[in-house]
RNA sequence: GGCGGGUUGCCCGAGCGGCCAAUGGGAGGGGACUGUAAAUCCCCCGGCUCUGCCUUCGAAGGUUCAAAUCCUUCACCCGCCA
């Protein structure tokens, strides 16, 4: 049963590395094991980025493991060096406490805290590190630490060629080992798992147990995700894909995934989505017989928007992207369809007895360009849209027929940014 | 602690008294082609009340008709020496 889970992951491209395979195939085929991931708060959400571990940490909860979802709120005050190449600033106590909290409610939509046999638990390390005294600490678990293996990681190694780094953000591995020795003396938590960039840190934790507990336990770590253009996952012309509504709307998170590049959309599929390998190589098929279609998008699209935001959102913004991307005219969309379409957009309001501005004004009350300049800038290159009939005057503004159903104003820019202005 | 080098627009990186809103590349935006792809080609890319004006070249002062470019102080970084 669960040996099926390791090959599954491989299948999907999910296995970076692993401490001893075999060893790790026993005794997750033996009984179910107890198994941690970590998150540190650095933002007041996670994003799409994120969601490649949570979604394995979620295949192995479904194979019958139990999950531990770590919330840093100890290491995400300290910052992490891995995969950078400069310190970070520190956050307040206060931001990361609550942030943690933010963290925490968005995890429970990826895994299950509430029944079962193997429900998933919440920890914060921020419990156990708290009341422990540096000198404690220092003594204790600083003992275990040479400084020439810390130095050698390559967390550490790489900064200190690229400018240096804080004693603060130099000390990160030992207290991730902690963690994991915490974890693994409460919990009997014998694995962890992580993106590429925390083997080190998961090594120091193997090594810790191996020296205070004299126990065994396992690392597993997950590629980092890339795309076939060279760019990084999860990032649009906007910044990260959150999964906060109120940081990413629904819609445009759903538009991210439909967006997806058909050289990238196979990997995608294997990494996020839960339908078996049958049904993934189908729709990887049918990017190569008919990529127009888009099918692997749209399948990739609903199902992660359905799990993130949930069906009924998922069906609205469906259904606003059928809309608004359709072969038909906009006026021939009735006033429910058509306003339930544009509340998924940035939208805008002025008031029907005021003179309407120009387009360039409209635009930037919606905030989908950042100035007038810009604004004007499109106008002149010829991507500025209202109602799909193109703009050319700069100093264009809509008249009050314009509006469609006497309500609304449909904006464009270039191919696929919508925006929406009601009158009201 | 001493000596030397650096800090430029989202990022990398030229410029080293006027011709600088500042070369070039990347990212980003628009157009053509398409499928709300990719690749390619063309164009754009500080802001504004836009033939002009305003704010930018680590920070603050100063010299000059004129400074990103010179001087002073401060902050941070990087080397070499101790």
């Amino acid at each position: 049963m669960t040996s099926e889970l390791i090959a599954d992951l491989e299948w999907r491209g999910l296995l970076a590395q692993t401490t001893d395979r075999d060893a790790l195939i026993k005794d997750l085929d033996a009984k179910p094991i107890t198994f941690y991931i970590g998150f540190d708060p650095t933002a007041p959400s996670l994003h799409v980025g994120n969601l490649v571990v949570i979604l394995v940490m979620r295949r192995f909860q479904l194979a019958g493991h139990n999950p531990i979802a770590l919330v840093g709120g100890a290491t995400g005050l300290v910052g992490d060096p891995s995969g950078r190449n400069e310190e970070r600033t520190l956050n307040e106590e206060s931001t990361v406490a609550n942030w943690v909290e933010k963290i925490k409610g968005q995890l429970s939509l990826f895994l299950n805290f509430s029944d079962g046999l193997n429900k998933a638990v919440m920890a914060n390390n921020l419990d156990w590190t708290k009341n422990i005294s540096a000198l404690e600490f220092l003594r204790d678990i600083g003992k275990h630490f040479s400084v020439n293996q810390m130095l050698s990681k390559d967390s550490v190694s790489s900064r200190l060629e690229a400018g240096g780094i804080s004693y603060t953000e130099f000390s990160y591995q030992v207290l991730q080992a902690y963690d994991y020795l915490e974890l693994y003396k409460r919990n009997n938590c014998t694995l962890q798992l992580g993106g590429s960039d925390q083997w080190g840190n998961i090594v120091a934790g193997l090594d810790l147990i191996r020296k205070v507990e004299q126990g065994s336990a396992h690392a597993f770590t997950i590629p980092l995700m890339t795309k076939s253009d060279g760019n990084k996952f999860g990032k649009t012309a906007g910044g990260s894909v959150w999964l906060d509504p109120t940081m990413t709307s629904p819609y445009a998170f759903y538009q991210f995934w439909i967006n997806s590049e058909d050289a990238d959309v196979a990997k995608f599929l294997k990494v996020f989505s839960f339908k078996d390998q049958t049904e993934i190589e189908r729709l990887i098929e049918t990017v190569a017989q008919n990529p127009g279609a888009r099918e692997a998008q749209r399948e990739l699209a609903r199902e992660l928007t359905t799990l993130v935001h949930g069906a009924k959102e998922c069906e609205n913004v469906e259904a606003a992207s059928k809309a608004l991307f359709g072969q038909g005219e906009l006026i021939d969309l009735d006033a429910k369809t058509l306003n339930a379409a544009l509340s998924q957009l940035p939208r805008a309001e002025i008031k029907k007895s005021e003179t309407i501005p120009t387009w360039v004004d409209l635009i930037c009350a919606t905030g989908v360009v950042e100035s007038k300049s810009a604004a004007r800038r499109i106008v002149k290159e010829g991507g500025a849209y209202l109602n799909n009939t193109k703009v050319t005057a700069e100093d264009f503004a809509p008249v009050i027929g314009d509006a469609i159903h006497g309500r609304f104003l449909v904006l464009r820019k270039g191919k696929r940014d919508l925006a929406s202005i009601e009158l009201i």
